[in-house]
DNA sequence: CACCAGGCAAGTA
DNA sequence: TACTTGCATGGT
């Protein structure tokens, strides 16, 4: 298996080639986004993001100070924005008491023990918590999620009923914890997921990991 | 028109 | 523990 999967990374990447995530101008807006795009196209997160910088209101000060109908209705091209706007607050609350919202105090904190705090934030589940501590404060964690999970079941490398731990543990266990690479194999994991693993499947045959 | 997107929590049995 | 449901916009 650590073989498989070191070479379906160099497949991947030898073709798609470098991704360059978190697209982002800063940790805070990866944060930011990072509980936005919960089961959200990306177009749409981009969207969001773009009225909060256009109402210059991209900081953990700002946001936190926004009435919530204001802030819903900046971000309501995201979908589900009331609730999104209730998992903002409580991040951002977390971020001002814990960390005075400093991405330097919050990366000084264990990997572990910061997962554990994240994950104790309503609205936080263990993607958005691992997407944060990699793709904000680059800890070497693996992101799971949808297209992870559907890539390696449809190849049979997984079962149907595999959960979010066992996936990671998976990569994790079998490759070296290297941030770069983590972030650039989830990375390439959705590419491969967008262009030839959609739930309904239009192009599986093509999929280059077909030949493998 | 139907289907889906870089999830999560709450409710039910 | 193991399902099920609500949340919502915008693109194909």
């Amino acid at each position: 298996m650590r073989e498989k999967l070191k070479e379906i990374y160099h497949k991947l990447y030898s073709v798609f080639g470098p991704q360059g995530w978190w697209p982002a101008d800063s940790p805070f807006e990866v944060m930011v986004g990072a509980i936005l795009t919960q089961n959200t196209n990306w177009q749409n997160v981009s969207a969001a993001i773009a009225n909060l910088k256009k109402a210059k209101a991209l900081s953990a000060e700002k946001l936190s100070h926004l009435p919530f109908r204001k802030l819903a209705q900046l971000i309501r091209p995201a979908g589900y924005y009331n609730i999104k706007t209730k998992r903002l607050k409580n991040f951002l609350n977390f971020f001002l008491k814990k960390y005075q919202a400093s991405i330097k105090k919050m990366t000084k904190k264990d990997l572990l023990a910061l997962r554990h705090q994240l994950l104790g934030v309503n609205g936080i589940g263990q993607e958005t918590a691992d997407s944060i501590l990699l793709y904000a404060l680059n800890k070497p964690i693996f992101v799971v999620d949808a297209y992870t999970k559907r890539i390696f079941f449809r190849h049979k490398l997984i079962n149907k009923n595999a959960t979010y731990s066992q996936l990671q543990h998976l990569f994790m266990q079998n490759l070296k914890a290297d941030v770069q690479m983590f972030n650039e194999y989830h990375a390439l994991l959705v590419k491969l997921g967008k262009d030839f693993c959609r739930k309904n499947n239009p192009r599986c045959s093509k999929c280059p990991l077909q030949k493998l």
